[in-house]
Formats: structure tokens, sequence, C-alpha cells
DNA sequence: TCGCGCATGTAAGTTGTTACATGATTTA
DNA sequence: TAAATCATGTAACAACTTACATGCGCGA
């Protein structure tokens, strides 16, 4: 039901083409909001059936033309309204935690393996974001309130990678033990 | 196709019914795995008739019998390779971040009431978290790895949980400053 | 020349949500 | 006596994933 509405939110920000979308919601907006490109031109097309939105056609040589999509009225009242209803929180389905519900039938070493290849994952994914608010957001004093909404959305993002990076610490030291306990 | 290993692994623990994993899902797997009553019995048949399940019919007096299942050898070894393999990262999907995309089309005071309950919902998230911490896991050094691990899958949770709050910290800090400077 | 970025989609299949359905027992 | 817990499911729908499909331009 929330993609209408992340897509919404996106488009608010400004006018953009399916593709656009795709890139931001894959970078800029990853710690917000996850969609394929197959789910974004099909809710696009859905919501310009529905009124939600205005598609502008800007063609191009030797390449689709774009379709540029923003906002109508309806678009604006329909997000504005959401806005205004509470929301839950999101479902948690980690197969990271899953595994160490079943870690005892291999070998620790493999489980180390996989927390190392996520922990240098999450380490690449705190980078990109600093560097995205090194760019974006380096005089938070100085923004305008949209952009500090904005802002606040990526600290949750590099909060959330820190954190998950001191979690990967602590599951390391626990099976480095165990490692030498059993050699 | 992981909700399956999330049975598995919760089902090598111990033998359950379709209720009791409804429960731990809901509580003390809070954090690793979400699924409502009805994906569970479906998936539950689905897995039985796979072989990878075997049932006990316990029959009560005056409620529908249970039916215990636990893994047959096909399911273990099915867990086991599954282990094995690498996982990607869950993707997110935050509607109170998209929000903050779309927050200046509304007041910072109804942004405020939004944070703040969600605050609350986190911190009790939190507590429980703790509570079954110290209820299960007080002596780390003494528990068998199993439960360790166990442990820390629970870790990640109130980790999580203490960066959300932190970080709501930060958001009621910035709608004070805007809520002030508008007054 | 091979892969990546740009730019759009369709189709099939899996997974997840919401609504409906039943009925006894325990707790406040 | 009303609500929560125990205990199971079916059906319809919505959301998401994976595979397939096309084709130009650009840089290594």
């Amino acid at each position: 039901m929330s993609l209408k509405f992340a897509v919404l939110a996106a488009l608010h920000e400004q006018p953009a083409t399916g593709y656009d979308l795709t890139r931001n919601f894959r970078t800029r907006m990853a710690n917000v909001w996850n969609a394929s490109h197959q789910q974004i031109y099909r809710e696009l097309s859905k919501m310009t059936e529905e009124g939600l939105l205005e598609v502008e056609d800007v063609p191009q040589d030797s390449r689709p033309d774009r379709k540029l999509y923003r906002l109508s009225d309806a678009g604006i009242a329909d997000l504005a309204n959401w806005l205004t209803e509470s929301q839950g929180r999101p479902p948690t389905r980690d197969p990271l935690l899953v595994k160490l519900f079943g870690g005892d039938l291999v070998d620790p070493e493999s489980l180390m393996a996989e927390i190392t290849r996520q922990r240098q994952n999450w380490r690449q994914e705190l980078d990109r974001y600093r560097d995205i608010e090194a760019e974006y957001f380096s005089a938070p004093e100085q923004v305008p309130f949209r952009f500090r909404l904005q802002h606040l959305a990526l600290r949750k993002g590099i909060r959330s990678m820190e954190s998950n990076l001191a979690w990967a610490d602590e599951v390391v030291a626990v099976l480095n033990h165990e490692i030498k306990s059993r050699s």
C-alpha cells in the first residue's frame, strides 16, 4: 500500500521519470524505501490512471522518450492526507538473524565468513551515506526545513549502519571465543 | 523464499505447532522474522507435503487437536544447506521516513505527534527485549553456543531500538527548533 | 567488442495482508 | 459478561521478485 506514498513523496520533491525514481530508491533513498524498476513502472501507470500523477512526454533522439511524472492536485491531497495518518512499524525479516537460530548446524567459521561479508557491506553503505551527508547537508542550520527533514531520514540510515557495525564486532568476539575453545 | 527457513530454524530449536510459531514470531523472535498465522499455517502444510516436516497429532479435549511439527531429515539437510549460502540484506521500507520526505506538507506538530508515538513504541519494545535478555541470557559465559547465538540475535534488536531512540531525540530537537522559529 | 548506463516495459510466479470462519476456556 | 488466549484454517487480494524483452551510446 505505501509504495504509492513513497512515489508521491519522491515526486513531491521534484518531478521525475521511472528511471530517475528507480535510481533514487537505490541510492539516495536506500534507507527509506526499496523498489525494483518493474514495480515502479507498474505503479506509475496505475497512479496516472487514478489521476494522482500527470505525465509529460520528453522526446529524445535514439533513446526511448522520457516520461516525466509530477504530482497532480489530487496526488498532493492524497499525500497530505496520508501524512496525517499514524503509521505502524515496518515488519522485520532478517535472514542473517534466522541464520543465528540455526547456526549450530554449521561450523563457526562459516558464520564468521558471513558476518564479515555483511560487515563490509554495512561499512560501504555507511560511507555512502556519509558522503551524501557531506555533499548535501554539511550546513544543517542554513538549510530549509524540507531538507532538514530529508537529512533526518539519512541520519537514521547512518545511525542504523553504525549500530550494525558495533553489533558485528560483538558477534565476531563471540565467534572467535568459540573457535578458540573448539581447537 | 525465506519464511520457509525461518520456520525450519524455529522448529530446529524445538518442535512446535502453528500456534506456537505464531506466538514466537510475535514475541521472542520479533526482531528476527515477522509472519501472520495465516502465512504460517499455509507454509506448514506446504512444507509437510514437500517432506521437510513431520506432523504429530496431539488430541485435546474441547479444543482443536494440536498439530506438532518437527523437522524431518530432509528438513535438517535443507536448513543446513541454506546456512552455507550467503544472504543479501533485507530491503528497507520505512513509512516513517517516507513521511519525512513529504513532511513539509503538514505542520511540524503533526510530525512531532508521530515521532513521539513511535518513540514510545520503540521504548516498550526495548524493555521487552531487555526482559527477555535478563530472563534467558543473564550468564552468557555459561550458556551453550546455540543459546549464545540466539542471544546475539536479540542483541541486534536491543541495539537497534537504542539506535532508534537516540535518533528520535535528534528528530524531536529539530522539530522543536522549527516549531519555535515559526511562532 | 564487451559491459555499463540510459530508458522503457510485460508476464509469471511467490510472498504477504486482510477479511472471514469457528468455538471452548481462562481471566479480569 | 466481556475480552483475551488457545487452536485451527480458507479465500481473495495486494505487493514483491525474477525472468524476459528491446536498443542506442559511450568508455575501456
